[in-house]
DNA sequence: CTGACTGTTTCGTGACTGTGAAGCAATGAC
DNA sequence: GTCATTGCTTCACAGTCACGAAACAGTCAG
């Protein structure tokens, strides 16, 4: 993964797209703009003319702060813990298989063969294994925002949810 | 909150201190100097001179981030105290050691293995011990709010706990 | 001795996984 | 329109295993 370099104000459409889709970005102010308000944890920005040396450290820490957290986009580590957001849920195995090949191609669908042979690399249990497996999925990610799609004979596909209130239980 | 303003390198001890705290700093970086690696989320840099109205918009977006998490992470000192918020409590040795190896990664998991090797670097005693240990840990470090979540198969993971209402009844 | 720390044994509970079957909903044949 | 087919959803159940928890015993410091 890289960060984006986006020209500000020049390119604030270019921006809000990456933000949307929780790509990470440095904005490279011009010099007599005033400084940008930054929309969430994947974003920095540097006052122009920069070294190259700074902009590639801002990059760094970009970089480091979506190791240690997730976008908008979830984020599976090697541990089966799936990141969302402030929030984390930790996945069993099969499921962490499952979901880690649904992530790989976040947004687009993946077939139910595919997810079956990345779920069992040794060979596949009953045909319904899997649809229960997707159904604790979906259930176990839920809280974090995350869904997943059906497409009909097609497979499946995961997105971002809709529903952004997250409301802290205290 | 307010931010802490950090000149880097001259106050290079004061920034290692807030950071163990979980304070959010901005380090004011000396025009020749080279960017500095930013070591969590509250942390920011900017490269001096600056105009008062860049440091503040920095600022501004550590407090924004700082919100976002809750970040208070406890510290142990080498006594075996671990110190979070006004509380504290002691630990005895192997719980401490223990509770270091969690901390190390604080936020993410730690395997039983790597823990039963911190725990007992000279050889792990019988496979249970390191159960009874976590339960013991836990109850010891509840009152701080802190908190060892069990990540199954996996290991387990030190976090903070989300009941933020803590009742003072002393 | 007393109490804190440590390790062991034992048992219970809950999590993970797979299976079978019932229920819905979209699709296509007639 | 009606009906049957197909594909997905959901529930209920059972086997296995990891972890939680209590009770007990040995060691050591004060």
């Amino acid at each position: 993964m890289d960060v984006a370099r986006v020209f500000w104000p020049k390119e604030q459409d270019r921006r809000t797209a990456l933000a949307a889709q929780g790509m990470p970005r440095l904005l490279l102010i011009d010099a007599d703009e005033a400084a940008p308000t930054l929309v969430d944890c994947f974003e920095d920005w540097v006052r122009l003319p920069a070294s190259e040396g700074d902009i590639n450290a801002r990059c760094s820490a970009i970089l480091a702060r979506t190791a240690g957290h997730s976008s908008e986009r979830p984020v599976l580590d090697p541990d089966g813990v799936l990141r969302c957001g402030s929030e984390w849920v930790s996945l069993p195995p099969v499921e962490a298989r499952l979901l880690a090949a649904l992530l790989d191609r976040f947004g687009a669908v993946v077939s139910r063969d595919a997810l079956a042979r990345s779920g069992w690399p040794a060979g596949a249990p009953g045909r319904n294994a899997l649809d229960v497996h997707v159904l604790r999925l979906r259930r176990r990610i839920a809280p974090l925002g995350v869904v997943i799609k059906t497409v009909r004979s097609r497979g499946y596909l995961l997105e971002r949810g809709h529903a952004l209130l997250v409301v802290e239980s205290a």
